[in-house]
DNA sequence: GTCTATAATAGGATAGAC
DNA sequence: GTCTATCCTATTATAGAC
């Protein structure tokens, strides 16, 4: 990382901006290269497996954002419900109020499916866990929690593709307004 | 088209297919032409416009498929359940019990979503206003159903990308299942 | 740790023979 | 209508100077 200019996570959340927006095979080195402020030598001195030794950097980042922003949240002192607010508006921030992609959507398509597999499932299946896990807390059953929380996880991503379809937020905005009901009190 | 070998639809079946597993950017000339199983010098006989041109067809011939196979039933005779349930099945095998990517929900990342953000957006209208209509026709009230119809498409665009996430076909056939209920009595 | 230079390859697209 | 040959650019990746 650049000793004093960007940090090698800033670095890394450029990269990812890319890869959401671009896809995998849509991001050229040139345009992580401009979009990080390096060479792309410099580039391959941090990421000496190339692309996609970036992208895999990307997918742990958003690991590590994702287990500090959503699923302590989800696991923190409070109601459920204070507690799923907190999700919600930290998904709100993540996918700029649903006009960027997520890096895990755009991920599994093409080639880059079969290499990150592995890391995609295992995001999805924790993500779905935290949930579900707090739907049980809040008193729904073991086996419709984790229905839910799937349901959860799929309406989101949906959403950013119909809203990305549409050129329109508004789909996205609905369906985050209504997580909460449909987790805990289930009305969708 | 090869005049006996594939009609002009079965070429463009088969470059659809290749966009809807790589993606716009993706898919290469070469996997294109070989998909086709012409020269590259012959596809761009027939899309002189190349990739886009290409990309394109694609579209227009899913909008043709759909029209055929989803809102031609969703408009048919009989009960709302049933047409429904037309609707349904084709969507299966649209998208191969899971395991098939939608069109629209490769071609909304990268470059190719300002490229075609019209019949993007157009195609989802189109499917929206259908299943909308067929909810008004259940006794749904208008903006109701809108709603859910805004929801049916997004859970199968979720549910695509979780399944392919996940490698693992039940969320999408979860949602199939939950369909008719979402739209036309809802209780998800 | 960053850069310039460069290699080697793949990609998109075209010309022209048959 | 299809093919071979070709062009040009972009792309990934590396070598080596500073």
């Amino acid at each position: 990382m650049p000793a004093p200019l960007l940090s090698r996570e800033q670095v890394i959340d450029r990269l990812m901006l890319v890869f959401r927006r671009q896809g995998f095979e849509g991001a050229s080195l040139a345009e992580l290269s401009k979009a990080v402020g390096l060479g792309r030598s410099s580039l391959y001195h941090y990421f000496p497996g190339g692309k996609e030794d970036m992208a895999r950097a990307a997918l742990e980042r958003l690991d590590s954002w994702a287990q500090e922003h959503l699923l302590t949240p989800l696991r923190a002192a409070g109601t459920p419900e204070a507690r799923l607010e907190r999700f919600i508006a930290a998904l709100d921030i993540l996918y700029a109020h649903g006009r960027e992609a997520c890096l895990l959507g755009t991920l599994v398509h093409g080639a880059s499916r079969l290499l990150f597999q592995k890391q995609l499932r295992a995001s999805f299946e924790t993500l779905m866990d935290a949930l579900a896990q707090l739907a049980v807390e809040a008193g729904v059953e073991t086996s419709e929690a984790r229905r839910r929380a799937e349901e959860v996880v799929l309406r989101i991503q949906g959403a950013l593709i119909l809203s990305g379809g549409l050129d329109d937020d508004s789909p996205f905005k609905r369906v985050l307004a209504s997580l909460s009901d449909q987790l805990l009190h289930s009305e969708v």
